[in-house]
Order: C-alpha cells, then structure tokens, then sequence
DNA sequence: GATGAATGAGGCTTCATTCAT
DNA sequence: TATGAATGAAGCCTCATTCAT
C-alpha cells in the first residue's frame, strides 16, 4: 500500500473525483432550487440565494443551467416528469385488477410526490402558471399531459375489463386527479398554518378517497343483496 | 374670462368632486386590485396598472395604500366574510334533507363564488399564503374556520338524522371542501390554457363530485335488493 | 402685479415648467449619449453613465429609452435621418448645375455632419456593425439607403443633364461617399494622434477629393481652350 | 499494462509533446484571435471562443497572454509590417514609370491586404484605437509612418520624373490612402450585409478610383490644345 | 505546462416608492 | 388631494480571470 503506487489508480482518482464534484453539481443545484421555489415561489426565488445554499456561487449556476427557467425545468423533469416512465411500464404489466392499479398508484405518487417536496412544485406551477406562460406549457406537456394520459388509460382499462361502469373516461379523470392535487395544495398552504381547523391527515384522506372514489367508478357488483358500500366507505378511512 | 369667473365656485365644486370620489377611489383601486391580482399572481401586478385600471395614477393608489402589501390585504379583507352570516342562517332553517342542504351549498358556492372573480381571491391566498404568513392567519380566521365549522355542521346533521352514516365529521369535511377547491385553483391556473388534456367543464365536475361524494357520505338504504349505487353514479354527470 | 394674481398664468407657467423639463430630457439624453458613444463606442458606453452625464438617474433613462439599442437608435434619428429629408428637399428645387450641387452636399455634410460630433457614429457604426447587427440594419435603412439613393439621383441628374459623362450612377456613388466616410473614420481614429504623418486637414482633402472626384465624373466639354475646371472648384469654398 | 509501461518513456513523451507545440501555440492562438477579432470586435470576441478556435482551454490562453488586451497587441504586432520592407526595396528598383508605380501598389496592397483577413486589422485598429491609444501608437509607428513616407515618395518621384504635376506630395498622400482603407473598413462593416445599397465591387471600385487618382495626379500630356486636366487639380486645393 | 470548473464584479433592466409641483 | 417624473435598490445574466488538480 504504501510504496507500491500505483499511479493509474491516481490519476483515476483525481479524475473521478473532479467528475464526481462536476456531475454533482447540476444534482445539489436542482435540489437547492426545489427547496427553495417550494418555500418561495419561483419568481421570489433568487438565483444567487439558490447557488448559495447548493454551496456554489452564482457563476456556477450559470454554468449548468442557462437561465433560472431552465433550472425551474430541470427541477421539474428531475422530481416529476421522471416518474412517468416508469408508471408507464408499470400500467403495462401490472397483473392486478384496476381498482387494485389505481390504489397503488395513489399509494405511489404519495410515497414519491405527494409526501416529498416535489408536491411544492405542483403547488407552485398552480401559482405561477399565469405568470410564466412558457413554464405552463412546459409543465403541461410533460406533467399534466402523461398524467391525464395515463389516468385515462386506467379507467379506460377499467371499463374495458368490466370493472368500472361505463363512462367518459376523459371526464373521470379529473375526479381522480383532484384529491391528489388538493392535496398537493392543501399541504403547501394553509396546512402548514398549524390549527385544527386547517389540519388535515393527508394518508387518512386519500384513503377516504380513493374509497370514495371506487364506490363511484366500480361498476355494480352483480352480487347478492348489500351492495358493495356495505362496507363502510369512511369508516375504512381508520 | 376675467371677471365673470367665480373662483370660489370653482374651488369648491373641485372639493366637492374630490370629495364625492375620495371614498370611491379605495374601492375602485381594490376592484382593479382584485381583477390584476388574480389575473397575473400578486409579483407579477405592477402597482402602475393597478392605479391605471383603476383610473387614477400611480401615487394616489400609494395615497391610500402605504405598500403594494396593504393593497392586498386589503383585497382579501374587502371581498371575504359576508357569505358566512348568510349561509349560516341558512343551515338554521333549512327545511329539507342534509344532502339536498349539501347540495344547495355546493350550488350556492358556484353560483357566488365558484364561477366568479372571488373563487380567485382562493387561489390567490392559496399561492401567497407562504409569502404572507399574517394574511394568512387572517384568512384562515375570517373563511377557513367558519366555512369548515359549517361542513362539519352540515355532516354532524346528516349523521345525527340518520342520512348519513356514522363518521367523523371533522375528517369528512375536507372531502366536501376538495372538490370546491380543486375547482377553484385549476380554473385560475391550467384551466386557462385552453388544451383538451386541461380542460374541464366546472358544472359536470361539481355534479359529479357532489354524486360520489353523497354515495360515500350516505347510509345505506335500508332498501331491497340491488343497492342505492345502483344508478350509475358518473352517469348522473351527463 | 402683487394682488391680482392670474391663476391661469401661474398653473401655465407650472405646467410649461414641468413639460419644459420634460420635454428636454430626451434630447439631454441623446446628447450626452451622442458623446459617450462616440468616445468609448456603443458596447463600452455603460447607461449610468450617460444618464449621468444628462444630469438625471439611471432610471430615468430608461423612462424615455427602452433599452440602450433604442437610445443609439434615437442618436442617429436625431443626428442623421433627420438631415436627409432636408437634403431631399434641396435636390427637387436646386437650381444650380449638378457639380455645383455636388460641391453644395459635400460642404453640407461637412457642416452639418462631418464636422460635428455626428460624424463619430459613422465611424462607430462601422466599428460595431459586426456585433449588434440589429442597428447596423437599422442604420442601413435610415442613413445607408437614403444617402445611396440621394447620391444615386445627383449623379443621374448630371448624365442626364449632359454635365456628367455616361457612367453606371450605382457604381460612382462610392467613388462620392468614399471621401466622406474616409474622413470621418480618419478624424476619429488616428486624427486625434497629433502627428505630422497622421495630421490631415479636413476641408483641404475634402476640396481636393471633390476636385478629383468632378474631373472624373464631369463630361469633356466640346470647349475651346480653358475648360471650366479652370477656376479651381473648391477655391470656392473658402 | 502494469510492468510493461515504461513511466519515464511516456513522461518524456509527453513533455516532448508539449515542448513540440509550446512555440506553435502563440502562434495558433493569435491567428485565432485575428480571425475572431475581425469577424466580431475586441470587445464581443469571448476568450474562451479564441482558446476553443486555437484548440486549446480557456486557462491556457492566459498562460500565453496575461489578458485579451494583451492579446490583441500580439494580433497586431504579428501582422503588421514586414510588407513595407519589401515595398520599400521595390520603390528602389521599379523600373516603370511612376503612374505605373503606383498602380502597382495598389494591386500589391490588394493582393496582399486588402482581399486577405488582414485587412480587418485596419479595420480593427480604426475601431479600437480610441479605446487603446498604446496600441494606436504603436500602429502609427509600425504601419502608418511608413505607409505614408512611401506613398509621398511615389508621388514625390512622379513630380521630380515630370510625370505628375507639381503639388504638396504630403497633403496627395491622403488621396492616395483613402480608396484603400474605405474599402477595407466598408467591406469589414456595412459590405457584410448582402443588399444591393451595400453591395461594392471591391476590384472595380479601386480601378475606378486609380483612373480618377491618376487624371487628378497626372501633368497635363504635352498635348494639343486645351485638355480637361489643363487645370490642375490638386493645386486648386490651396 | 494544461485544463476547465469556479468565481464575482459589473452591466442592463424593472419597478415599488417618493416628492416637487 | 392628485399627479407623474424621478429615483435607486435589486435581480438576472455575462465573461475575464483564477486556481486546484
């Protein structure tokens, strides 16, 4: 070990750890700045406040994203629309019924959205969207499109199978986004104002939900008498 | 010109017309401060436009309001409350069953709220509510508190009728105040960019949502075979 | 004078005052632009200090100027486009010969241009035209062409007139605007080096380029002995 | 890989290498800088694009010139004179006559200036030479100077020959001059933009000038009666 | 010597706020 | 009171220059 050096391995080194810094960057960056959009809308959030906390200087930032709009870009490509290939993939061999698909795709975007900071970002495209046009756009076509798509499918999937009632697919799928979303908001702005009257249990109310929701969509089991509500809807909220 | 005019007169009609508009001019501003604010996000409203749409200049709207900050409270303060004495006297003498009062109630915020300017005051407060941590508690005393007190009266009332099943009021409220919300923030942010995969029909949604949601609230009937779901609760919607 | 105060006079006096100041900021502001552009040229040129050197803030510049593109563009309007439309003028009622017309232009644009500070921004239009080809467009359009085409018709007047021989007028209108633009690159590059080898009297070299330029263009007159060039052209101009 | 690799051979070669190119690179970065510079100013040519053109990094470039002024010195200093000390030796031995003479510079500077990249050096030093009036000196100096002491002597040799008429030769130099450089500085700025006003044709526009140069510069030919030349041109400029 | 990631001063532009009239 | 010209702090972004590797 100690005179045996070996110089390739040094070299290697000092490259890696150059790349392994520079290949950092863009990730510490884009962490910074979704930390801080969330806390401070994107129009409040300066570039240099994101640089500072990323532990670079404001150069830097430059350096890896062109303007703060792409970084806003990055944040959402890198916390959002990464997710949907692989819901994608999922919705094409999940081996469950639809019911069984939907609940675990809310049970999904709360482990990987709903519960993380990323759900700011959907508080702050609401807030923002009028403001920066293009940033809706981009946001449109690479969150709220894939997501629409792939709740359509679902239900689609549903009705085709049996499982759901006959529908408009298309329409139903605001009704299986909005408690996702509200709750995206909800959280982001008066939930954190600690108060009974503005708290709210996010995992108890997207199982209420989802409950809700199901009695909605389900198609009516062909079944003996009691029909499938029997069971309670909000009481399964506990 | 010389002698025949009346300095005296001019000077006062020149009072009185101040004086006739002085106690409009608040008003007007907070009118074309409510139309910007919602319109293009409290950042992004210039303080000259608020003053030009409002038909006066730049330093009156400073005049009445000592920062672009107090113009927005003032907004919120000026276009909430109101709705709650009413709505509240409302549910002490309503005469029908809980679920057409729940009912009533979510038509009765579309027509007044929903589908107006106010419904952006929501969205509004929702998207500022981090960056003015004061208005926010204020907001959440004047409209959250009393409009969750009046759900959760609304639910205990149903349950206490035996209409709906047996729950927890408290936790059922956000059930019947998401779609309302939902509706409020998407119409003011992505509903805007007119896009098949963003739009939605508010009144089909409302309906809908106010099915599934009675689905899950109500008991069920004590009722023959083939239960109450039967009639196709998104069918409904149409 | 001490009692009979004339109201009217008095609000005049206060409004022309303002309008007065008004009014002259944005000739302070080209003016002072005018001397910082050609000094330390367009791009060196910082805003603050021209809205220095007019005496009012940075802001204020931007008051009256978009951007500083806008402001160069107004220094040229008011320092050049603005002289073609009297030139203009002069060629449809001249009631001269074309050389004697010729001679006029060239000392026109001596006092008006040449030997003003406005000559410097033909010499920094030729400097910074590479970058910014947004002006140097501009510049095309608003001095380029129409001093082309002012030249174009003077030589054209002359063939037809029989003054001038044939010749293709596009290909001369260098042969004429070369002395012009040469003298004011020389002036305001190395002319400011006081130098024996670098000294160059403007209006001696313009005389004699004109001379030059007259004995090329002029047609040989069927004439007995002594031709008009006798009396030596730009004698005259002293 | 580990035992057959002979760590001072490669070491050698490597410093071999850089010691190999370490003379070229002033060199290619200069020539770079040339073309950058020409193409695009002093101040809008970026050093890293001058590094990258040059095929090295950013960091080297300042290892050769301590900043971009100093680079641009080196432009200059490197493509300037050595032309003169061949001119001068021709001006010794020219055999022809002097209107001979000086058509034969002015196809030499084109041939040699002119049409090549070197003469966006003329064209830069006019720019910038207010902006660096060191480096104006030493232009003055290195190309100036001589280009003016070997025009004047051509002229003067014309006049002693009898060739040209009697005139101040200092104050002909400028006549001289001033084709050349206008075409190099318009074909550098305005010549750039393809539209017929621009449009020049640089080998007609210096044969025509040359004609007329040598019309004004030329004794009258002993000639029959009463040529148009007859009266001096350059003298009618006193 | 060579590299290129990092820096930070500096420029343009915006806009809430002030204040002379 | 009402005006709107003027201000200047603050933000985004560029790029010459430095320095650890």
């Amino acid at each position: 070990m100690p005179k045996s050096i070996n110089f390739c391995e040094i070299a290697a080194n000092v490259r890696a750890k150059r790349e392994r810094r520079k290949d950092a960057r863009p990730g510490e960056l884009i962490e910074a700045a979704l930390e801080l959009f969330v806390e401070k809308g994107f129009a409040a959030t300066r570039a240099e406040e994101v640089a500072k906390r990323a532990g670079v200087s404001k150069g830097t930032l430059f350096l890896y994203f062109s303007s703060k709009e792409e970084l806003f870009k990055a944040v959402v490509r890198e916390n959002l629309s990464g997710q949907f290939t692989e819901w994608n993939a999922m919705f094409d061999c999940f081996p469950g019924t639809t019911p069984e698909m939907l609940k675990f795709c809310m049970h999904s975007w709360w482990e990987r959205i709903g519960s993380t900071k990323a759900s700011g970002i959907t508080k702050l495209m609401m807030s923002e969207a009028g403001n920066f046009p293009e940033l809706a756009e981009f946001y449109k076509a690479e969150v709220i499109r894939p997501g629409n798509l792939l709740i359509q499918r679902m239900i689609q999937r549903g009705i085709d199978r049996g499982e759901f009632r006959p529908m408009d697919a298309q329409k139903a799928v605001y009704t299986v986004m909005a408690p996702m979303l509200f709750l995206a908001l909800w959280t982001h702005s008066f939930g954190t104002l600690d108060d009974a009257s503005s708290h709210l249990n996010p995992e108890e109310f997207l199982a209420t939900q989802l409950d809700t929701l199901l009695n909605g969509l389900c198609a009516p089991k062909p079944a003996p008498a009691g029909g499938i509500n029997a069971q309670g809807i909000m009481a399964a909220s506990h």
